[in-house]
Parts: C-alpha cells; sequence; structure tokens
DNA sequence: ACAACATATCACCACTCGGTGACAAAAATC
DNA sequence: GATTTTTGTCACCGAGTGGTGATATGTTGT
C-alpha cells in the first residue's frame, strides 16, 4: 500500500485560502446559528480546519471576529440610506426626505440578515464585531444628520424623537428573527414592513408639520 | 471529638424554604449577572444548596425559572401605567393621557431591573421565563390600548406609530444596560430620561395634533 | 427506641469549552 | 537531493456544563 488516501485529494497548503475559510465560517454561522453558535471550535469545524490556526493566523477569537468585521459591507452607505442619489435626496422636502430615510433603512438592514444578528449581539455583549459596527453606525448615522437634517431640525426633542423612532426599529428588526408578531404589528412580510414604514411616516408628519 | 461542626449550626430540612431559595437565587443572579449567569450549578451554588435539588423539585431548569417567573411583578399593572388612578388617567385628553402613559412606561421599567434583563433574555432566546413575561406584556399592552386608546385612534398607522415608539424605548432601556448613549442620546441618569420622555412627547403631540 | 421517610449531599458521568505543545507533512530554500 | 520553514493535525489539558445514582442525615410516626 503507496498511500491510503483513497478518495482524498492532495491537501494545498495556503494561509491566505485558510484564513478566508475561517473568516467565511464566521459568516455561515453567524447567520445559520447566531451568535451563540459562534466559538472556536465550532467556526474551526465549520472551516474545516483545525482550531490553532485560530490563534495562529489571528491570535485568538476575537481577531478572528476582528478580521471579519473589517471584511463585510455590514452598515449601509450614505447613497444607500439616500436612494442612490444624494443630489435629488438633498433637493426633496424634508418630510419626503425623512419618509425615504426611514424606508432605505428598514430595506438596508432587511437586506443584511447578518448585520441584524450583529445587532442583536450587541444588545448582549461587547466585542470587536460590535465595537466595529457601532463605530460604523455611529459615524455614518451621524454623518448622514449632519449632512441633511441637523440644519432644519434644530430642536434636540424632535432629534431624540427620530433617535427613538430608529431605535424602535432597530428592535423591531431584532426581534423579528425569533417572533412574528410585536404588539400586533407583524414582522415578517414585505407588507408587515410596508405597515412599519406607514406608521412612521405618520410619526415624521407630525414631527415635522 | 464527638462532631465536627464548630461554626455550622443545625441544617434544618425544609422543602419550601429549600424551594424558595432556589427561585430568589435566580432572581439576584439574574440581576448580578445577567441572563448568562443563570445555570444549574451557579443557581445552586448562589443559593447554597445542591444542584439536584433543582431536578427534584422544579424537574428542572426551566422548570425553577417557571416558578421564578410566577413569583413576581416583573409587568406594570394597568393602574401602575395609567399613573395611579384610572379614572381621573380616563379623564385625561388624549394628548395628556398618552404622554403621562409613555412616562408612567418608562418609570416602571427602570424601577424593574429584572425585567429588563428578562427583555434582554427575549432577544437572545426563548424560555419558560420570556414566554411568560411576553404574554403577560402583550395581555397587558393590549388590554390597556383597548381600554383607554383604541376608540379615541382608531387609526391603524398611529397605532402603529405608538408600537414602533414603545419598540423604541424597550432598546433603549435594554441598551442603557452597557451603553451610557445611544445616538448621542444619554441613557443614565434621570435628567436623560426625562429628554427621552420629552422626545416622545413631541412624537405624540405631531400624531395626534 | 426504632423504623420509615423525606431531605440534602456527594461523587461521578459524558460532554463542551477555550487553549497549547508535540509532531507530521508539505513548500520553499539552499 | 537535503534542509529549513511554513502549514496543518492531533492529542491532550483544566475548567465548566447539565444531569444522575448512591448514600448520608435529619424528621416524623409508631
Amino acid at each position: 500500500m503507496l498511500c491510503g488516501m483513497a478518495k482524498n485529494e492532495v491537501k494545498i497548503r495556503d494561509k491566505m485560502i485558510t484564513s478566508r475559510r475561517l473568516i467565511a465560517a464566521v459568516g455561515s454561522l453567524l447567520a445559520r446559528e447566531g451568535f451563540k453558535g459562534v466559538g472556536v471550535n465550532a467556526v474551526a469545524r465549520e472551516a474545516g480546519v483545525d482550531k490553532k490556526l485560530i490563534y495562529r493566523y489571528f491570535g485568538g477569537l476575537p481577531g478572528l471576529i476582528g478580521a471579519f468585521g473589517k471584511e463585510g459591507d455590514f452598515w449601509p452607505s450614505l447613497l444607500e440610506l439616500a436612494g442612490g442619489d444624494l443630489q435629488a435626496f438633498g433637493r426633496m422636502p424634508l418630510e419626503d426626505r425623512l419618509s425615504a430615510f426611514s424606508r432605505n433603512f428598514i430595506a438596508a438592514l432587511r437586506r443584511r440578515p447578518l448585520t441584524v444578528a450583529i445587532m442583536a449581539w450587541e444588545v448582549v455583549e461587547a466585542n470587536e464585531l460590535t465595537r466595529e459596527l457601532e463605530a460604523v453606525r455611529e459615524e455614518r448615522i451621524m454623518d448622514f444628520f449632519r449632512m441633511f437634517f441637523v440644519s432644519e431640525l434644530p430642536d434636540e426633542d424632535r432629534q431624540a424623537g427620530i433617535m427613538i423612532v430608529g431605535a424602535g426599529v432597530n428592535y423591531l428588526l431584532i426581534r423579528s428573527g425569533h417572533i412574528d408578531i410585536y404588539g400586533g404589528i407583524g414582522l415578517v412580510t414585505d407588507d408587515d414592513w410596508d405597515r412599519i414604514a406607514a406608521g412612521i411616516d405618520r410619526l415624521i408628519e407630525g414631527l415635522i408639520g
């Protein structure tokens, strides 16, 4: 018997490829199992690689998570939040702008289940990934508001009102992973989220008008 | 040497007392460590009792958690949400009523850190305790709305708007356990929460007027 | 006093967790 | 072709998890 490898191909050895497999494993595990499933052993198993390499290449799980955080497009860009056209967005009346923003925001996050999973993680604990996301979000959101809203919305109470609505949307998005209905509001279908957006429209309408 | 018990008192054996110690241990552990600290071993250690008794008396941790859930005053009553006087509350103008409700709601939950801890737990997983709380809440909130608001607020969008604001408050309360500031809003002092309530007032004002 | 029973403790199981040192195999270098 | 370096695997550690059977001890009834 020359060699027992009947069906196993020759295993190539490449640090880059292996690193990427590990990073990708964090993502798929996070999407499939939620943050509870993201551990050293599970990630290594998912990547089909020995866990030792997590320590060799990333110094540990936090390092790997940090690397994952820097790779991904977790938070929508200004452009996406503005609906694809910053100039046109800037020319809209304030009320329409806020309404469009809320719809874009919801759509952007519904398109990013990983981001929602990380947001759920934030609620529970702080780690490389949540800090990363938190920093980017704080920066983007604040930029966005400075750019498009603050000058026309100097009232502190109204600014707080908008943040509260944003917090509500975050909450509903996070919980939509585990429940189908909250306080009589559906959290599943596109229509459900249209109704939520309509509710937000009413809130904005009142806040501005 | 007759008996080695120098400082240990005679250990009395009482099923009721031990059960209560276990239930109380769930509470203090939940308050001190958060839901992550609530495990069979930790609860038994906290109660100063063998973990076997959790299985004998409650059939396991879920049973114990369920018992804990039924013991506590986790969710504010209608009376508390109405500010102590249902009649007077019912006679207020709608806008004042909603404003008072939001302030009472915030105060009631800030007074119940355990409830907030359970709400954080809800985000992560479903168990006896979260299901219990969820059921009570859904029932109370819906009752409250049917009783005081629905007849004057038939608009579905406006109802959704109020729920979104409530969701936002939940989110801010939960996150106040780990962070001090969110989107520029402080989450620590009484003044911080007054500002949040003021923001909600603006939202309500617009929603009704 | 003794037996019967309820109550509590203990030792132990199989398992998972994060983490590491020793070693094999492939690649790169000489 | 031989040697060194990189890449990967394996076996193992200590600590902690949920869970259980055997056993000791306090309580109660006769």
